[in-house]
DNA sequence: CTGTACATGTAATACGTTACATGATTCA
DNA sequence: TGAATCATGTAACGTATTACATGTACAG
């Protein structure tokens, strides 16, 4: 059991920083690219919280400065601990599974809207992620899925978000045909 | 446009109140069971957030103490700025769909993996979502989905649910295929 | 020489969890 | 009378967002 267990549990932006640095060394600025080009489905960064955890990180001793550049650049790399404690993570720490959805808590309040507000919800949501979808087939086509560790398992969580849009479409769909049926 | 608009976007748990009370008056103790009889699936609530959010939404007009009663019990009901709030909300504020998830991150990790590894990570998952959707099952039999306004709504929440749970072992299932696949 | 990109940080605020803290009422 | 339930609250801490703040290097 790993001494920095206690202190990293759930703490996931830090385990994606230590994934992402598991790859290549990079400066806060490179992280926060890589963020938006690659993570930003499934754990979206801000600036502001990356630069505390890379620090919050290194006074831990998972990641180190390896060299120093222009501009105040601080170049970050995994240490042995990091590598330790990413794969820990990946292996040994449950995944929290607690969801909040703020569409389906309305969902239970439909009561309180005409048939139209109801309604008109549902088609916005099947509108959006009708949208979603068709962004992530644009992605697909685009990226090359066979370049560099990332992308390969990239497409293992595209298909998620493939499938979880279409869910979203159908369920919307569904819930559109009850409103007409019930009542 | 509501005064309170600013002050309120984004804090679904005291929209979840504000709607729990819209169906009936209640205590803090109420509403705690009340979320965890129908709403704990789609937006938990721990007692210490729901009690400081109670005294938010006084300050704030939204709800008022109606009546107190024994061991200091206090019963909140929706004020008519409440009700207004409640409907603005349900109808106006477009939903957060900013969504995290900590298993889809590691997937964007598993090159660092033995292909067991990563298989006993996607077969948790499988089971995990097979055992939440056997008790959505349960739920849809054990309940009477006529009786009362949440009922009702409730039964398209939880369609989403058994959509959702049968959509993350698919998923998985195929991930699990890949990984015999590729490599 | 000017704008864009590079580069890092802090402050204020909000939301959420866990643990702590206290006490009244009811029922067996 | 003791245990379970009813009932409300605070404190400490962690995580996330937005806004503020500052400055360097490079390319056209």
């Amino acid at each position: 059991m790993s001494m920095l267990e206690a202190t990293l549990i759930g703490m996931s932006l830090r385990h994606g920083i230590l994934g992402l640095l598991s790859i290549r060394p990079g400066s806060g600025y490179d992280l926060l690219n890589w963020f938006q080009e690659t993570l930003a489905n499934v754990w979206p960064a801000t600036q502001s919280q990356l630069y505390g955890d890379l620090n919050k990180l290194a006074s831990d001793g998972l990641i180190e400065v390896t060299s120093t550049g222009a501009r105040g650049r601080k170049e970050y790399a995994l240490t042995s601990a990091g590598r330790e404690e990413l794969h820990h993570w990946l292996v040994d720490v449950e995944p929290n599974r607690v969801r909040r959805n703020d569409m389906l808590l309305r969902v239970f309040f439909f009561s309180l809207l005409s048939r139209d507000e109801a309604r008109a919800l549902l088609e916005r949501e099947r509108a959006v992620f009708a949208e979603a979808g068709d962004g992530m087939r644009e992605l697909e086509k685009s990226v090359d899925w066979t370049q560099g560790p990332l992308a390969d398992n990239g497409r293992i969580a595209l298909e998620w978000g493939l499938r979880y849009t279409k869910m979203q479409q159908e369920w919307a769909d569904w819930a559109l045909e009850q409103l007409d049926t019930e009542r």
